[in-house]
Parts: C-alpha cells; sequence; structure tokens
DNA sequence: AAATCCATTCTATTGCAATAGAATATATGT
DNA sequence: ACATATATTCTATTGCAATAGAATGGATTT
C-alpha cells in the first residue's frame, strides 16, 4: 500500500514523465508550475524517499521513481472503493459507466484497450 | 462540487441508508461503529447542514441527506480523474479495467447493470 | 417553578500535511 | 586557498481536519 499525499504526487509526475530528474530540476519545474519555493520541493523528494517512492543517485542528486503511476492509482482507486463502494470495485465501474454515459461502443473500444499486451 | 471529508461521509453514509434519522440516534450508531463521542458526531453533523448535505426539521432534529451518494462519488472520482489520470475518465476504466481483469462477459453484466432505469 | 436530565452548540486541543526560511554543505571561479 | 554562488538539509510556521470537553438550552417530572 502506497499513499502518497497530493504534494508528493506532485513530484511523483515528474518523475513519471522524465523517469530521471535531478533535484535542483525538479524543484525548478515545480516552481514554474505551481510557484514552489525550491526548500518545499527538496522537503517533498526527501518524504518520498523516505517513504521509497524515490531513489536517488549520485552525482547531481538524480531522482528516479521507485513507484509506478500504476501503483498509485491502484492504491489510490482502493481508497475510493473502500471509502464510497462498500469495497467493491465493480460497483465502482458501474456508477462510472453510468454517470460518464459510455456507449456500448466505447465500451468495446474500451475492451480492446485494455487487452493490449502492456509496455 | 461537493467536497465532504472522510469524517462527514461516516454520517453521510447513515442517512444515505435510513434515509431520516435523528441526531441523537445518528450519535448513538457512530459510537457503537467507530468510537466517536456524541459530541463528535454533532459538531460532524453541524458541518454537513452548513455545506448544504444535510437537511434538519423539528421535532426531534431529524437529519435528512441533501446530497446523494452519487454526488459524492461522483466528485470524488473527479477529483481522482484530475489527479492521477489526466482528467480523463476513460483512462480510469481502462486502468479499472485493467487491473481489475475484468472479463468481456462480466463487461457485457455491467452494460446492461448500467443500461436499466434507475430507481 | 425548581430540579433533573439529556440534546445541542461553543470552544478548545491535537495531529499532521503543506510550505518555506534559516543554516549548512558543496561546488566553482579567481 | 578564498570568496561566492548554489544545492541540500534542518527546523520552524501555518492551516485545517478530526475529535471532544465544557457550557448552554430545552424538555420532563414532581
Amino acid at each position: 500500500m502506497v499513499n502518497l499525499f497530493d504534494s508528493e504526487i506532485k513530484v511523483m509526475e515528474i518523475l513519471w514523465k522524465y523517469h530521471e530528474v535531478s533535484a535542483k530540476e525538479i524543484a525548478k519545474i515545480l516552481n514554474k508550475e505551481i510557484g514552489w519555493s525550491k526548500t518545499t520541493t527538496y522537503t517533498v523528494i526527501k518524504k518520498c524517499i523516505d517513504k521509497g517512492a524515490i531513489g536517488r543517485k549520485e552525482p547531481n542528486f538524480m531522482c528516479y521513481p521507485l513507484i509506478s503511476v500504476d501503483q498509485v492509482r491502484a492504491s489510490e482507486i482502493e481508497k475510493l472503493v473502500s471509502k464510497l463502494y462498500n469495497g467493491s470495485t465493480d460497483l465502482l465501474i458501474a456508477s462510472l459507466v453510468h454517470t460518464n454515459k459510455l456507449t456500448k461502443d466505447d465500451f468495446e473500444k474500451l475492451m480492446l484497450l485494455t487487452e493490449e499486451p502492456k509496455e
């Protein structure tokens, strides 16, 4: 079970996108994108390292993700499902399909999508 | 956009289940189920009233939900989707189907389920 | 109508996520 | 080697959700 805070996900997103980024660079990006001070970024990176979500190596304090976006998605879904769907993922899917008003065709497309071999 | 805290959802769940319950009764239930002191329950009920999630009427401080579980589900899904799925609900469904390893048959069943007229 | 009981609200307290300033360490130019 | 700049960590501060104790209000009994 992963459990990253919103702030931590902000950092992870960059690593998921670029795979390997120096702390300095992350700070630069997050300052530009959401106005974080660089110390904020460093603090959050540290938390992620402590949690085992980020690894780093020298030189340059290069950071890389130890946890995939899929893992985080899975655990967030699990949280949601246990909180509002009585633990039933199927119920979640049903409600999604319903509120999202997917057609049968959309459904088929999704089906195909999910049948493709994963990267 | 609804946005209820976890504590508030605890209260709402009772109203969704029983439709109309006195504050006193809610306090009794939540004390039994999750050990809340009665003042905690009252505090949370009040927050919900302020937010427009709960209505009440006399006599007996009877409480009833002004927000449906579907509304809360929808807004929680939206939060999740914008946080981890790039705003694409379809992507969420795809990932759900994938990690949940639904078969095509399950899919069809769900499809039928969602086509049924709502209660 | 005073006393008692219990429902409701008012006002803390606690804990933790989010954020960042000050301090320290490390590199870089001269 | 020293000065300067920049990268990293240490140590607050703030804000808010969660929780609940103390105070108040309103009914009920006698």
